[in-house]
RNA sequence: GGUCCCGUAGCUCAGCUGGAUAGAGCAUCGGAUUUCUAAUCCGACGGUCACAGGUUCGAAUCCUGUCGGGAUCACCA
């Protein structure tokens, strides 16, 4: 139970009684009303604005408003303590018992504590990385790749049904010239001594896919003119390039259901399909862009394209949508392809971007919008640059050849679980710094080691319990006598366990996976908090030998917290650890 | 020049979609351990929420403008 949105639909089911008995005016909006923890713990466990919110439809002052509402509430058995604070505050205090219940609930739910039917098995689906497929993924993509998941994982844990997508982009000519690389690594493998032209891209990566070529065709390749062995180089790469892919996404722990190819957009004629929608809607033309303000460039030239008017949805121009040579534009194919995702009854989208692609929010909007007659709502979540260090040293990354640093080189030197806490605190529109010595740091300045100390802990803990022969399985510690926690340390762990399923909530609402490492940075705080003081008043230890009905208690209320540590790094996509070494 | 993001304690950042006395960590200073792993905890110090207006019962949060930092711009993808 959440009990949070409990108190919602009380205070709501309280605000309706009192229109019934015309206390107070009908068709009053409850909306905007919110349950939630006050700042200062003093005020007391809830706190409601409802009285703030309805005194001016009301007509009514917001404590006239306050006290019809906290005479109805008084009544709650939950209820202890009803006050009115400040301008109109509402703050409710509750039984413990209340609260511990919700320890068992933890305990029952186990790591699926946090779940809901918020999203009420609505699709979503959720595009990320689309990463061009020209060769290994490098840092630059691990951010929005672990957001995208966390996110994904976060969305479905509050019961939308997510599809995780990646788009590929097998259609322009950068694959010509992935091909044209493959092919000298083909002509390599054959014998020949070779040099990459530049232009061409010179990464080892390919060597396995010229390799491939020569034991599948010999020599064959060679004699072909180009428009011949150019499609066949062109699909054994891209395969072998998505299994690359692929591969590096695995070792992050992400696998996406759809992989959706541009190419076949092309092939399917979806691309001049939904042209012809937007051009029967009035939406094309042809025309010339103006030069950008501020660009001074000598290559500027003015040229005619197909233009399409996303102006009129908010953009700041008009987009191209045919080069002047008549060939499409990226943004051609990507229309369609949103259009797709529509079209398998996706109304709700996300798409996961690099900052460097801000640029193109707004025509991607306008577009869908569009082509759906505003039936789609589309979210572009950008991930900001991260930064790496090393000790503090900030390190470059060359684009020369070759060197840079790969995806898999970050997770070989600090692990997955490491890298996908660590980009996950900072809210995803801030840039973020990532030191490599930070993250492996053991300490409380290194969040990742914080929380997955607090739960290690745990797990020592509930170990030597049962070392000294106290029975820890989920069964018996459903059974213990919770009551027995008094103490206001357990009692504010319990708290901050109660809270959690709203910080879920609340996270997925807003699309920002960051809150929950920010949760867990709490909950890991207010163990350790618990754990310490146990060394000043022993009394207060987890396990005592001679009171086996308060150690059950108390080992029921750290198991539970060790569920909701796993529950939240379960939605990062990290392991909890059972011990540090 | 346009657009997008950022600006909160000395540093790195949260701030629950407009609520009460703006919070953490680091750093500095002072304490706690014969341990259920001190890899931790407790306390103190530290703020003109960049600046100026506006909206309203109420603004770090929303709007306008200014300043500073970053990203981006047209047939790349």
């Amino acid at each position: 139970m959440n009990i949070f949105r409990h108190f919602e639909t009380r205070i709501e089911a309280a605000l309706n009684a009192l229109v019934t008995e015309g206390k107070l005016p009908a068709g009053l909006d409850f909306t905007r009303i919110s349950v939630e923890p006050p700042r200062e713990a003093s005020h007391g466990d809830l706190s409601t604005n409802a009285a703030m919110v309805l005194s001016k439809p009301a007509g009514m002052n917001p404590r006239t408003v306050a006290e019809l509402l906290v005479a109805k509430l008084r009544s709650e058995t939950s209820v202890t303590e009803v006050t009115i604070a400040g301008p109109g505050f509402i703050n409710l205090r509750l039984t413990n018992e209340v609260w511990l219940g919700g320890v068992l609930d933890v305990l029952a739910a186990g790591r699926a504590y946090g779940a809901s039917d918020l999203g009420a098995g609505k699709a979503v689906n959720v595009e990320y990385v689309s990463a061009n497929p020209t060769g290994p993924m490098h840092v630059g993509h691990v951010r929005g790749a672990v957001f995208g998941d966390a996110l994904a994982n976060l969305l479905e844990k509050v019961g939308y049904r997510v599809a995780r997508e990646y788009y590929i982009n097998d259609a322009g000519g950068q694959i010509e010239v992935l091909a044209r690389s493959a092919f000298m690594r083909y002509r390599e493998a054959l014998g020949e001594t070779i040099t990459i032209p530049e232009g061409l891209y010179p990464g080892d990566y390919l060597m396995p896919v010229g390799q491939a070529l020569a034991k599948t065709h010999g020599e064959k390749l060679k004699a072909m003119p180009d428009a011949e062995w150019m499609p066949i180089v062109r699909d054994t790469t891209m395969a072998m390039m998505m299994d690359l892919i692929r591969g590096d996404l695995a070792v992050l722990g992400i696998t996406h259901e759809v992989f959706f190819s541009e190419r076949s957009l092309h092939q399917s004629g979806a691309v001049d399909a939904v042209l012809k929608l937007l051009d029967d809607k009035g939406l094309i033309y042809k025309g010339v862009l103006e030069r950008p303000k501020g660009d001074t460039s000598d290559d500027w030239e003015e040229r005619e394209q197909t233009l399409f008017r996303s102006t009129q949805f908010g953009d700041d121009q008009d987009r191209a949508l045919k080069k002047s040579d008549g060939s499409w534009t990226y943004f051609a194919p990507d229309i369609a392809y949103h259009f797709d995702k529509f079209n398998r009854g996706f109304t709700s989208m996300i798409d996961v971007w690099g900052a460097d692609h801000s640029g193109y929010i707004k025509r991607v909007k306008a577009a869908v919008a569009a082509v759906t007659d505003n039936k789609a709502e589309i979210d572009v979540k950008v991930c900001q640059m991260v930064r790496l260090f090393r000790d503090g040293e900030p390190f470059r990354m060359s684009k020369r050849a070759g060197d840079f640093i790969t995806l898999r080189d970050v997770v070989d030197e600090v692990g997955k679980d490491a890298v996908r806490f660590m980009m996950l605190t900072r809210k995803n529109d801030a840039s973020l710094d990532f030191d490599f010595a930070k993250v492996m740091e053991q300490s409380r300045d290194n969040p990742v080691f914080y929380v997955q100390y607090a739960h290690a802990r745990i797990s020592s803990v509930l170990r030597k319990a049962a070392d000294e022969g106290f029975d820890v399985s989920e069964a018996a510690l459903a059974k213990a006598d919770l009551s027995l926690l008094k103490d206001e340390a357990e009692l504010g762990l319990v708290k901050l366990m109660g809270a959690f399923p709203r910080a879920i909530e609340q996270a997925a609402q807003a699309h920002e996976p960051h809150r929950i490492a920010f949760a867990l940075n709490d909950l890991a705080a207010g163990f350790h908090g618990l754990w310490n003081k146990g060394k000043d008043d022993a009394g207060l230890r987890f396990i005592l030998a001679d009171n086996s009905d308060v150690t059950m208690a108390r080992l029921a209320l750290i198991r539970a917290a060790a569920h909701v540590l796993a529950a939240g790094l379960g939605v990062l996509g990290v392991e909890p650890a059972e011990e540090m070494r």
